[in-house]
DNA sequence: ATGTGC
């Protein structure tokens, strides 16, 4: 057998890309990395295995604790980590969700090709980055008060629609049409909302950015084709989650978790992967108070959307209906969610050569999905995957860093019996963002992209570019190639950058 | 990711 050692984890190579930590000593069920030798090499240096392994003695655990192939550590729980505990007798863990809940990305399509833009670069740069609000602390697109907030946690892009910040398809091409119904606003502290106020509609920092992007290659054309994408083609790619109101949340609710459920925490190995038992009042309260941040973070990428229109139609003295501005899809990165799945199918889908009967332990479970760093990937076929694209597969999008381009994937037929039916995220971290300001300066890096490769960046701080310079993330063609090879995500289209505003 | 720590 094929094994690899990393940090004192020893993995065992269940088939091309499948590594399996095997179950032992308080471990409830084993853990799988999803990756190529050489994501695997970058994966190991750090504490993503050993977290990942942690993670396996959460409470209704169910198949195995899966990493992506641009996985790294997070908080407790790896950044690319799916973790499916059963809903009735598991857990739901905050930090198995990440503290920008429902931090996720949409692309918007246009009828505009490469040409048309080129030469309005820098003033569409100027003009996005004068539009949209960015960086740290607050500012946003609508200052609202408490009711309005309310109602944005409780109804989502439904809000936007109703106040002409949306249109109906665009609910329509929304991951769960835009809103979680099981979100309470009431559940959400009012330090929360204060936070969240006056950023509703903003970029934020970090990973975070809004850019526009060309079409380089498609893959598959009748994916494509039922996407809407063409090469050479203009689309607007949003990255960003629910700022200080999520981060507010998770911190509010790990800290009542940690309290009322020491005895399961001290079952754990790590504090951070508190966990509030299923049927608890805080495990009901937390899913209520992600569902009503998942939904601001929603409202929040809508109104940058729409911003964003505005912007073009000025830049380009067209109406956004006549450029075809349209949303292909938005997907959330840092989510739970109650979802039905059949359990024992990933288990058994390796050992089909063995010649076992894959189906024997088969039942159907509803599970709290975590995805922290991950992207549902539902196939063709599935009743969630909206009308529009249900013959094909849902979309996915990944973005890469802003030197490398980003990916359209499409939900593969492996997915459901695999991963809970989920795919990577993005190109994963190498280094630290305190390492990446001494390995680079931001100002060179946006000499360089220009120079080299013709892409603006705008940033609100120097310091933000340094931390997200290309050189920082990992292969993003590599993590994306490991995904269609497992048939969890399927390529579809690769885009890259032309114009990039950051916080 | 984050009013860049609890």
């Amino acid at each position: 057998m094929t094994t690899y050692d990393a940090n004192g984890v020893t993995l065992e190579q269940v088939r091309e890309y499948v590594w399996e930590i095997p179950q032992d000593g308080e471990m409830r069920v084993p853990a799988r990395v999803l990756a190529s030798e050489s994501l695997l090499d970058e994966i190991s240096d750090d504490k993503t295995l050993e977290q990942l392994r942690n993670t396996t003695h959460l409470p209704g655990i169910t198949d195995y604790a899966i990493c992506m192939p641009d996985g790294h550590q997070g908080y407790g729980f790896p950044v690319g980590g799916v973790g499916a505990m059963d809903a009735e007798n598991g857990c739901i863990s905050p930090g198995a969700v990440g503290y920008d809940i429902n931090c996720g990305v949409r692309m918007m399509t246009t009828n505009l090709t490469y040409d048309d833009v080129q030469g309005h670069e820098r003033e569409l740069v100027d003009s996005l980055f004068a539009n949209v609000p960015s960086g740290l602390g607050g500012g946003g697109i609508v200052e609202a008060g408490i009711d309005t907030i309310d109602e944005i946690l409780a109804r989502g892009v439904d809000w936007a629609l109703e106040h002409d910040y949306a249109v109906e398809d665009d609910l329509r091409h929304c991951e769960d049409e835009g809103v979680r119904e099981e979100a309470d606003p009431a559940a959400v502290s009012q330090k929360a909302k204060d936070r969240g106020k006056n950023q509703i509609g903003s970029l934020g920092s970090g990973n975070h950015f809004l850019e526009v992007q060309r079409v380089t290659d498609v893959f598959d054309d009748e994916v494509g084709a039922a996407f809407g994408l063409t090469e050479d083609q203009i689309v607007v790619l949003i990255h960003c989650g629910s700022r200080g109101l999520g981060h507010q949340t998770c911190n509010d609710y790990l800290r009542k978790i940690e309290q009322h459920h020491q005895g399961l925490l001290n079952q754990l190995p790590d504090k951070e992967l508190a966990a509030a038992p299923a049927g608890s009042q805080l495990a009901e309260e937390y899913y209520a108070a992600m569902n009503a941040a998942i939904n601001f973070a929603w409202v929040n990428r809508q109104l940058i959307m729409h911003r964003s229109r505005e912007v073009f139609e000025r830049v380009f003295d067209r109406s956004w209906q006549d450029m075809e501005m349209e949303l292909l899809y938005d997907v959330a990165h840092n989510i739970a969610k109650k979802e039905t799945h059949t359990i024992g199918a990933a288990a058994h889908s390796a050992d089909v050569a063995s010649g076992a009967d894959p189906r024997a332990d088969e039942t159907e479970r509803e599970l709290y999905v975590h995805r922290k760093g991950a992207t549902r990937a539902f196939p063709a076929g599935h009743p969630e995957v909206p009308a529009a694209y249900r013959d094909v597969g849902q979309p996915v999008i990944i973005p890469g860093s802003m030197g490398a381009g980003s990916y359209v994937l499409r939900g593969g037929e492996a997915s459901m019996d695999l991963t809970f039916g989920s795919t990577a995220h993005g190109a994963g971290r190498l280094m630290s963002r305190t390492q990446a300001k001494d390995e680079y300066w931001g100002g060179d890096v946006q000499e360089e992209l220009e120079a080299d490769h013709q892409i603006y960046v705008k940033a609100q701080s120097g310091a933000t570019v340094a931390e997200e310079a290309p050189g920082v993330y990992k292969d993003v063609d590599e993590v994306v190639r490991v995904s269609d090879a497992l048939g969890i995500g399927d390529k579809v289209a690769r885009t890259f950058p032309v114009c990039n505003i950051k916080g």
